[in-house]
DNA sequence: GTTTTGTTGCAATATTGTTGCTGATGCTAT
DNA sequence: ATAGCATCAGCAACAATATTGCAACAAAAC
């Protein structure tokens, strides 16, 4: 167990209200406006945990603000990202996905469903990154994708070849 | 520089040619069909290297095969990576990649265009993969995502900046 | 409060991926 | 070679996801 208080789902309240209070500061030092749906569209992504999909902040907003458009809710996260108040997940699938953990962590990952999970491990922090400035990325930080099958895909798979 | 032989673009014939053998092998082992439209989809994604979508495929195909239709391009990418002759790529977009690269190798990503190039170091090939077996996943291998911004970004946000 | 300017909501559209079905074709056994 | 047959390709329609342009609105600064 390496994370038994954030079990892969949403974060507390305390957690949330931090993370808010640094949107609203980042938001303030690049000049740009705090709105109410950007908030809310956070909070809900924070409570969702678990790198949702735009669509599925989308649903979550609703409940607390049932007049939103869609593309206010790509737009906010897009916007988020941005400001790297949360961030893109790397993922092999075909639908952007957000993670709300900012901090070093990796991900296991199911090439058949597409689906990943959190995953840390001491081993795999403290990696020593090698110099990529001849290829002109400027780095912020890395994540381990441990690539596979989860337990799922392989039950399906080994019913299918039985068949 | 890392890779002096493979720029991250395609893959010369005789590369090429082994691959398709493998593919060739697997599918007989697995009972599956070897079609034309299968074969022609695996040698343009190994030509167009660097992490094709399937639309790119697709684009690439159309010159040898004018009549082929997206969904067998669709369908014949998730049949290779299905046998592994290629695999999924994890990336931060929306758009599902392909990897044409099956040996163990990195990726640095921009999260602001979501583009990603290879990058190979010894440092980060040979990591202690921890046991995951906890979680159900039985694992084939990993990636290390280097993330941060790539340098079209950072010149366009520099500019953006000073307006 | 007024102004300024960035943001939202809407509608339309684009892009990407999928499904069901029929006819074609690769593979195997003869 | 050929026949049989299961798999696959092509088609058309559809579904899901994401983006754009613009008018109306609202947050921040004055």
């Amino acid at each position: 167990m390496h994370q038994p208080d954030r079990p892969d789902g949403g974060m507390d309240e305390a957690a949330r209200g931090s993370r808010l209070e640094l949107y609203e500061r980042l938001c303030r030092e690049r000049g740009m406006r705090c709105t109410v749906q950007r908030r809310v569209v956070l909070e809900a992504a924070l409570i969702l945990g678990n790198h949702p999909t735009a669509d599925q902040v989308l649903e979550a907003v609703r409940d607390r603000l049932p007049g939103i458009a869609r593309p206010t809710v790509y737009r906010a996260l897009e916007h988020l990202a941005d400001l790297g108040v949360i961030s893109k997940a790397c993922h092999p699938g075909h639908v952007a996905r957000y993670d709300t953990r900012t901090d070093l962590h990796h991900h296991l990952v199911c090439l058949h469903c597409n689906q990943f999970v959190d995953f840390t491990s001491p081993s795999l922090d403290g990696l020593e990154i090698p110099d990529t400035s001849g290829l002109g990325f400027e780095l912020s930080d890395y994540r381990v994708q441990l690539r596979g099958t989860c337990r799922s895909c392989r039950e399906k798979v080994r019913k299918e070849g039985s068949t």
